[in-house]
DNA sequence: CTCTCGATGGCACCCAGTGTCAAGCAGTGC
DNA sequence: GCACTGCTTGACACTGGGTGCCATCGAGAG
């Protein structure tokens, strides 16, 4: 197996390459903006042929959007791991939190992070690919609801919109991250766009 | 004005080459699939040179996303019209209702707009493109939330959230919509998932 | 030393989308 | 009938994203 993220030699130097066209990539992006960025400019400055960015990024939409994709499952399997008997509002609370805080986790990191979201809120191309990842984060949630209260995915379309109203909550967040919020202040917009949401998460996942 | 619906010669001239085109686009996108099928395919049977149909349509997505533009306008503004003492559950369900209801009215027409949701909800490209929409859709709506309840949109999530909630709700009812479904079984599915987000909806609003 | 394998670069190609220009074709005034 | 105007159309060239294919190079394995 080659696969393992800290393996071979080849591995880690197929991983320094990503990194080094990702970094070309979000410098000149977040700076022009996304139109005014061709994948010319982006191998020009990092140094390598158009064809070898292809062999790593689907697209240029996918360098911004990729390392969104991990966090997806962290919040699923995050979800999963609450206590059965947590109110939906709570346990999707943290599950939604786990990107957040890993976002915030270091101060150079978050401010490089709030760009990208930035980024992503502001151009529309982004941001549809945004919400497309967006709505496959939503299934998983979804998914894990339903199991969790053993509802029907199919028929009951609870357990959708719960997961829908989580995603606005981190929305509401990316939305109204500003420049030096700390990670307290995170949490407590977080806390904020939960409590909207809370009455209808609870009062649904009970009367079925 | 030459703009009116119902104008100049030349103006209906216009929309019927619009409707040739994008009856062409529909035929062959419903049948073989987003992806497969070429601009170059859709104005070969619509028999007219690939220029004039960038002259009618922004992409090729723009041709199956276009007639939802108008609904958008139609939400905003039957929200604006509900009476101010209406809670919010209930003036954002009749909103939502307004395009449904539009969708189906006459029997055949209301197959055509399943098929057109199912593509638009099955193709990756054009669900970004829907949710793009959504997103203004959503803006108007939080606008319009925010001057009834006297909020302020840049502190307060709750018009945002709200407003999302009850695309949510269409969301849901649009998922579900299976062939056949008439319109009494449309009310109950928009019914049905109201329900859900009905007590943040109404609770948000009053405790401010 | 050679053989293989993975990474790379170069090239041709497809397709979406845009700018430009030369018609075609009303309607309008002379 | 004729010229003028405004609008629509088609043709062509061009940019840019994305893919398939093949030649090459360097790092081990035998």
């Amino acid at each position: 197996m080659a696969t393992r993220s800290d393996g071979t030699l080849a591995e880690r130097k197929r991983q320094l390459v990503a990194e080094e066209l990702r970094n070309a990539a979000l410098m000149l992006l977040a700076t022009r903006g996304f139109d005014a960025v061709t994948v010319d400019d982006i191998v020009a400055t990092a140094g390598m042929s158009r064809r070898t960015f292809f062999r790593y990024f689907a697209s240029k939409e996918d360098v911004v959007v990729r390392f969104l994709a991990d966090m997806g499952t962290d919040v699923v399997t995050e979800l999963a791991a609450r206590p059965k008997n947590e109110p939906p509002s709570v346990a999707l609370r943290h599950a939604i939190w786990r990107p957040l805080s890993g976002c915030a986790d270091q101060p150079d990191h978050a401010e490089r992070s709030r760009i990208v979201v930035r980024l992503i809120l502001d151009t529309p191309a982004l941001h549809a690919r945004w919400l497309e990842r967006q709505i496959q984060w939503r299934s998983g949630l979804a998914a894990e609801l339903a199991a969790r209260h053993d509802l029907d995915p199919s028929t009951d379309p609870y357990p959708q919109m719960a997961a829908g109203m989580a995603m606005l909550a981190l929305d509401a967040v990316l939305q109204q991250w500003r420049p030096g919020d700390d990670e307290h202040r995170l949490a407590e917009l977080t806390d904020r766009a939960f409590a909207v949401v809370a009455p209808s998460l609870d009062a649904g996942a009970d009367q079925r």
